[in-house]
DNA sequence: TTTTTTATTTGACTTAAGTCAAATTTCTGG
DNA sequence: CCAGAAATTTGACTTAAGTCAAATAAAAAA
C-alpha cells in the first residue's frame, strides 16, 4: 500500500475537516525501535499503521528464507493487504528497519466510523486502488526489466534506501539473491 | 480483476435490489467475436466488461511479443485496472478468446451511479480489493514456485484453459518461453 | 482432400541467476 | 579501541530457463 505517485495528498484532500477529525480521533501515534514486529506471521493484521517517520518492511518466510514483498516509508500505510482487508491470519511479518513513528488506526474502528463518515470509504477505496496499481507496476517490472534494471532504477528513485537498508533484503525485494546483487554493484 | 474465490456473489448479495436494478439499467449486452479487441493499447478503458459467457485475456507488447497478463472467464470483470481507474491510455489490450458474451457499464454512468446509490461504492471497494489480493497471490506464486509447479497449478484449477488456449498465450500467462513450456509439458 | 498456415515439439547452445563455500570488510557492544 | 558478530564480496560450479533454428503436427482454407 505505498503511495509512490505522492497520492496521500489527494486522499486527504477527499476527505472534509470532520470526517478528518473522525480519523484522528480513533488513531494513536506510537514508536517502534528498530527490528521490533508490528505484525507477526499467523496474527491477524487488526491495524493499520500509518507511517509518520522512519522505514519498515513486510516480508514473509520461504525455506526459512525472508522474501521482503514491500519497503514502506514516510507517509505509507503498513498493512498486510490480504490479512487486514479479510481479518484471516496474515502470511507476512512488518518490521521496522528503523526506529519508526507510525499512527495507527484500529480495522474495528474504521469499519466503524465509515458507517458515519461514508466519505472514509472512498479513502478506503482509493488506497485499495493505489496498492492495485502498485502491484501491477511491480508484477509488469519483474516481467520486463532485469534484475540490474531494476536495480539501477531503486537507486535513482531512492538512493537513500541503499545507504540504510542491508542488502539482503534489497536483494529478495528485487527478487535476486545477495550475491547476485553484489555481482551487480561491483560491475556498476 | 479476476474474482477467483467466486466472490461474485458476495459483491452482488451486498447490494440492495434498488441497487443491483440501477446498475442493470446502465449495463448492456454485447457479443465479441473471438480474435475481436474489446480495448486497444492507447485507449482509455471507459467501459467494463462483465463475462457472462467465453473467454477473454488481456495483454501488452513487449519487444513485439504478447505478455498475457489475465485471462478472464465468466463472472470476471475484465477492465485494464489502472487505465479504467485513473481513466488514461491503457497499456494494454483486451481481446476475445473465445466469441465472448459481456455485460458493459461504462464508467462515466458508473460514477454517476455512485452518487444516487451509494452501495455500489462498497462493489467498487470490493473488486478493488480482491483485484489487489489476485495480483499479491499472482506475485507470490511467482517468487515461490517455478515454472513446473505453475503450469501444474494451472492443470489442476482449470483444465477447460489448457485445452482452448494455445499455448503461446499460457506460456506468456506463466511468465515463461513457449519451448520451455512444451518442455514441461513433454516431461509431465 | 490437399494445400497452406499456424501451433507445437525438439535440438543445440547461451545466459542470467542460484548455490555453496570461503574470504573480507564493516559494524557494534563491551 | 578491540573482539566478535554481521554484512558484503569473491570464487567456482550448477541450473532453470531463454534464444535461435529446424522439424513435425494440427488446424483452417481452398
Amino acid at each position: 500500500m505505498t503511495a509512490h505517485l505522492d497520492k496521500i495528498n489527494d486522499y486527504i484532500n477527499a476527505l472534509d475537516k470532520d470526517t478528518l477529525t473522525a480519523l484522528q480521533n480513533i488513531s494513536a501515534e506510537k514508536i517502534y525501535k528498530k527490528g521490533e514486529l508490528l505484525l507477526r506471521q499467523h496474527e491477524v493484521c487488526r491495524k493499520s499503521y500509518f507511517v509518520l517517520s522512519g522505514i519498515a518492511r513486510k516480508y514473509y518466510l520461504n525455506d526459512g528464507k525472508e522474501i521482503t514483498t514491500e519497503l514502506f516509508f514516510k507517509d505509507d500505510l503498513a498493512v498486510s493487504f490480504d490479512s487486514y482487508t479479510l481479518q484471516q491470519p496474515s502470511r507476512e511479518f512488518i518490521e521496522a528497519l528503523t526506529d519508526v513513528s507510525v499512527s495507527i488506526t484500529h480495522y474495528q474502528a474504521f469499519q466503524e466510523a465509515k458507517m458515519k463518515y461514508p466519505k472514509l470509504i472512498i479513502l478506503d477505496l482509493m488506497l485499495a486502488e493505489y496498492h492495485a496499481m502498485w502491484l501491477e507496476r511491480r508484477l509488469f517490472q519483474f516481467h520486463t526489466t532485469t534484475a540490474t534494471e531494476r536495480y539501477k532504477d531503486i537507486l535513482n528513485r531512492s538512493p537513500h534506501i541503499v545507504q540504510t537498508i542491508p542488502l539482503t533484503i534489497i536483494a529478495s525485494y528485487l527478487g535476486i539473491s545477495l550475491e547476485t546483487l553484489s555481482r551487480i554493484r561491483a560491475k556498476i
